[in-house]
DNA sequence: CGGTTTTGACCTGCGC
DNA sequence: GCGCAGGTCAAAACCG
């Protein structure tokens, strides 16, 4: 190999590392869509103040905050699918993250392993246990949560296997996490959990853009036996995904260039 | 030894 | 006022 091709062919790695990137990022993207968009089918499931939902008067006061960010919720939502679909389109990377943390409760419904007791969300923060306690309608017991920079950060999350399907864990999150995550490494957790909830995807390989459609929610995610059933459409969807991007010789080639670029990238650091 | 987990006791709100 | 249920506290045990 001539050091001109070697040098052509390290541009062009360099290249497909890049888009690579902006790839990643967009993917980010969408996952923090789906989180809010998980947030909004919460706040929107809850029911009116004047219903016979018994309540004590903490969570009377916690759904009025809520149904008072609900309008402002929608408009985030709609503000960031028209944003990232235009990034999509150009592969933009501008991050989202800061602008769309929780700020309200929220819940996730996360399949674990039949034989895992365990009753850990894994989230990417630190938990410590203050409580366990076996509820009336469960017989499995709720566990309670503070996160580990408590006094400094008041979120607290409550775990409870459910009631109709004991490989799912559903957690309920309270309050803003007012410092970083301490490690990436369950980000990707997370993401699972906040893919529990209803959206349409749609994959157009032949140009590489993928779409979203979130406005779809004649869903309600605050019943358990939908929770379990998103869950499966989740799944559902990601085969389809896999299958279609599999079976595309666009995105192989790609993933192929991606893989290989990273190998060059890391024995070059190697060496 | 310091941080975390366990678990029974205690507190609070609600319905009767 | 009483009982019930959910949530929290705190001392002891546990663990790295």
């Amino acid at each position: 190999m001539t050091e001109r091709e070697a040098g052509g062919l390290e541009t062009k790695l360099n290249e497909l590392n890049e888009e690579n990137k902006q790839l990643i990022k967009i993917i980010d993207e969408i996952h923090m869509i789906i989180a809010l968009q998980n947030q909004l089918m919460d706040l929107t499931s809850f029911p009116p103040a004047e219903s016979s939902f018994s309540m004590t008067g903490k969570r009377k006061i916690q759904n009025t905050e809520m149904n008072r960010n609900n309008d402002s919720l929608f408009d985030r939502i709609h503000e960031t699918r028209n944003q990232t679909e235009n990034d999509i389109t150009r592969h933009s990377c501008k991050r989202l993250r800061e602008d769309i943390e929780p700020n309200n409760a929220h819940t996730t419904y996360t399949r674990v392993d039949a034989s895992d007791s365990s009753p850990m969300v894994r989230d990417g923060y630190q938990w410590r246990k203050y409580g366990q306690k076996v509820t009336k309608d469960n017989p499995s017991p709720r566990v309670y949560f503070r996160c580990s920079y408590a006094p400094s950060c008041p979120v607290k999350k409550k775990v409870q296997r459910s009631a109709e399907d004991r490989t799912v864990l559903v957690a309920t999150y309270e309050g803003e996490h007012n410092h970083s995550r301490p490690s990436p490494v369950g980000f990707t957790d997370t993401m699972h959990e906040n893919t529990s909830h209803p959206y349409v995807m749609s994959l157009n390989s032949s140009n590489s853009t993928v779409t979203l459609d979130l406005t779809h929610q004649g869903l309600n995610s605050n019943n358990c036996d939908k929770g379990i059933e998103l869950i499966e459409l989740q799944r559902v969807l990601a085969e389809k995904i896999a299958s279609s991007l599999t079976k595309d010789e666009n995105f192989n080639a790609a993933l192929i260039s991606a893989i290989s670029g990273r190998m060059f990238q890391d024995t070059r650091v190697q060496n």
